[in-house]
DNA sequence: GCACGATAGTTGACGAGTCAACTATCTAGT
DNA sequence: ACTAGATAGTTGACTCGTCAACTATCGTGC
């Protein structure tokens, strides 16, 4: 028996999540390059250094958060401190970490950022329930700490 | 007023879908490349084609499948073809197409790749309900086709 | 039946992330 | 106090996908 003739819903689902993350992603992250000017994984970064304890996000904490590797997290920091959108800011108690910040600028950005993405949002999910919305959050809440081993 | 202090509830939850896609591709994707030994893309691909009219899946197909650019497929399938897992098929009534075909290697790497797939995903889903992947799947297919303009 | 614009795929130059090796710093065990 | 091992981040070499330019083919309107 081929794998053409079996059932394996759960790999339709898996397939299902990923075909509609990229569709979202793409669209969103279009329009945010487009009107703002910031690719999507820019944004994500500044959102999380915005709503890091004081404003001071670990690189290494940045990089689980935006699925990179620490090397990913340095060039992509690289780039947007070049960009003067975020500064690297050494931490006291362990001399090994660095935090990246907003400056002003990337505040600003994120602000502006914000806005269209929160309003795009709003209209792709026009349709969509409060209550389905709401049972999808709760059930991404755990696939995202769901765990193959252990 | 500041973007810390405002709800932007979709954009958390738009966030979470994000957090939520790469927890599991990235376990998922390690158990295939290390089980199996085919990158998680590769995966979607061999399945992909494996589910087209005839086995014959046009490359511009795969492309919006699974979220690459028309140089992107032909580059990957470049590789794939090294590695002997598919082969180009010209299509005979419209000579500018060119299908993607599975290799008997191919398809036999795709039976074994869909059983490590599934049982990881029964694992991974095992504290699921049925009606919680259910109301997931027909949101999911909702989002799927969501589409900011129009 | 031909010229035009649209479409499918491929290719060169490039941008972005990975991996592994390396440095610097911290922490625990003795 | 000192060493061994863990941890944070950076860097070089490489892989992968993108973008734009290009070729080849198709379909339409004249």
């Amino acid at each position: 028996m081929s794998a053409l003739t079996t059932d394996h819903d759960l790999v339709s689902t898996f397939g299902l999540l990923m075909e509609a993350y990229n569709s979202l992603e793409r669209q969103l992250g279009d329009s945010l390059e487009r009107e703002v000017g910031v690719p999507h994984t820019w944004f994500e970064v500044l959102l999380r250094i915005s709503r890091a304890e004081s404003g001071l996000a670990p690189m290494g904490c940045l990089a689980e958060q935006v699925a990179l590797t620490g090397g990913g997290v340095t060039r992509m920091i690289d780039r947007m401190v070049a960009a003067d959108l975020v500064e690297r800011v050494p931490c006291a108690k362990d001399r090994r970490v660095v935090y990246a910040a907003l400056t002003p600028q990337g505040r600003e950005l994120l602000d502006k950022a914000i806005l269209v993405h929160d309003d795009n949002l709003r209209r792709i999910l026009a349709d969509f329930s409060a209550v389905e919305l709401d049972q999808l959050e709760t059930t991404l809440r755990r696939l995202r700490t769901a765990r193959l081993a252990g």
